[in-house]
Formats: C-alpha cells, sequence, structure tokens
DNA sequence: CGTTTGACTACGC
DNA sequence: CGCGTAGCCAAAC
C-alpha cells in the first residue's frame, strides 16, 4: 500500500535518484520505481503495475526550484509520456536532443544505447573513469 | 463528499 | 507495431 502521510518520502526518493541520471541518459518511471526500496508504506508487491504511476506524480509534484534532469525519465516504451505533439512533449524531447539523445521515426529512444544502468554509470562518469556517451 | 484524472505498465488482440 | 484495458489509488476538482 501506498501510506498518504509517508508520499512526501517517497517523492523526495524519486527526486533524488531522478537527480543521478546523467546526461544523455534515460530511465524509465518503472525502472526508478524499482530502485525504491520496499517499506511498511509501501511494498513492490501491491504497487506492482502502479509504482510507475506514482513516480509519474512525483515528477509531477516536483518543486519548481529543485533542478533535477526530469526530462530524462521517459515511459517503458522509450517514449515520451506527455501527449505528442504538445509543448511539454516537445520541450523534454528538445532537452534531450541537445544532451545528444535520438529519437527514431516514431519517437522512440533506444534504452539499449542510452538507458541509464544504474549509480554505478554515474559514479564511473563522474569521476572521468567512463566517457560519457561512449559506453556500449 | 462523489467524480474525474493522471509525466505508467503488462498483456491481449 | 498500434490500440484498448485492467490495475484499483491519491489528488485535484
Amino acid at each position: 500500500m501506498f501510506n498518504p502521510p509517508n508520499a512526501s518520502r517517497f517523492f523526495q526518493l524519486v527526486w533524488a535518484i531522478v537527480d543521478e541520471i546523467p546526461p544523455g541518459r534515460v530511465s524509465s518511471y518503472g525502472q526508478i520505481a524499482s530502485m525504491i526500496p520496499p517499506s511498511e508504506d509501501w511494498d513492490a508487491a501491491s504497487m506492482k503495475r502502479l509504482a510507475a504511476r506514482w513516480v509519474g506524480t512525483a515528477l509531477r509534484k516536483t518543486p519548481r526550484d529543485l533542478p533535477i534532469p526530469w526530462h530524462r525519465v521517459i515511459n517503458s516504451q522509450g517514449k515520451i509520456s506527455f501527449p505528442a505533439g504538445g509543448a511539454q512533449a516537445q520541450r523534454q524531447r528538445q532537452l534531450l536532443e541537445s544532451e545528444g539523445v535520438q529519437f527514431d521515426r516514431r519517437g522512440k529512444v533506444d534504452f539499449s544505447m542510452v538507458g541509464w544502468t544504474g549509480p554505478a554509470e554515474t559514479f564511473l562518469a563522474r569521476n572521468g573513469l567512463l566517457p560519457p556517451r561512449l559506453l556500449r
């Protein structure tokens, strides 16, 4: 279950994780959700397919003054979750493209190319041990 | 206080 | 590959 009183804590974890995604990389709502350990407030089982939705809710409620790379989170299909063609979708796509992320004809990103592989990758990239865009 | 609405996903056609 | 739907919940109306 998802305990409302502690929603803010869940949200903060989401924001903290998203903040770790390096430029030119993307992750999905579901992936972010799976990185948050279960607790008495939310268990992986009952949130199975709903967890991702909560990650989306958390991002939607991101404070204006919290500079996290929200645009690096897309859906499991590799596509931007805002209505295609909308202002928000365009902005997100532009932000990603400015980091070198490429979209195919159908507006899809290739996770095998730019999918964030986790904290380890972030660590290596930060310490100059890994060329940001040459992994894989 | 009842309804509508999501920055989702897996699955079946 | 695209489209519809169940899942089943807190928030915003």
